[in-house]
DNA sequence: ACCTATTTGTCCGTATGTATG
DNA sequence: CCATACATACGGACAAATAGG
């Protein structure tokens, strides 16, 4: 899997962790339907807790772009998690906007608003 | 604050806790910029464990409606649900696309461009 | 139909780190 | 400097769902 995490980072192992399995996605190393190693194999592999992999899991999970189930293990189920992603996302957004009455310019001057 | 959790519900601790802190903010027993009490309080309080009351704030913060901080504790931030929730929308897009490496400009842009 | 191993889900406990006041 | 409070990580335990024999 050619996974690492570093445990001298300030940034959390789970998030290293999940940061690595988006960028398999991202660069299609892994894809829909694939499998992921089991969080007790990956963790032994990382030499971290089994439930540092396991929060990592279900970060993942809570982003849409894997799926989890009791012995069976889990399983990438995004299928474009770039662009698509985000116009779904943005298809949400405009939507729950539309809901409170907000124009598409409000939206547009929200998001620009948020410039850092 | 009148909140239990019940150790025998097929729901798990955390959820039954996030629901109702969610209830107090829905229905104004809980308002904007109200402190929660803390983490370990609120464990004696419920008779669970520290963890299991910070997963469930920790959830609430994932879905914008309260504010972590250390040292300072657990604040309401949600004040009209409805703009709260657009807000939280707006972040998860905007932290989507920097994952993809998407500038700022060409979310609002791709904004923009789907106005109908 | 049964049993067993695997795998995730949750909870508890402990320890350490980091930011706040 | 010190107490408080959340953040993360590790470890152990048990439950629940799945898969396979």
């Amino acid at each position: 899997m050619l996974w690492t995490v570093d445990p001298a980072s300030p940034t959390p192992l789970f998030e290293q962790l999940a940061t690595q399995v988006r960028r398999s996605i991202v660069d299609r190393t892994l894809v829909r339907g694939e499998k992921l190693p089991s969080a007790k194999e990956l963790a032994a592999s990382l030499e971290i807790n089994l439930h540092t992999v396991l929060r990592a899991y279900q970060t993942l999970r809570d982003e849409g772009l894997i799926e989890l189930r009791r012995g069976r293990g889990a399983v990438v189920i995004a299928d474009d998690p770039g662009l698509v992603n985000l116009h779904l996302m943005a298809d949400e957004l405009l939507a729950e906007a539309g809901r409170l009455g907000l124009a598409h310019e409000h939206v547009v001057e929200l998001l620009e608003g948020r410039r850092a």
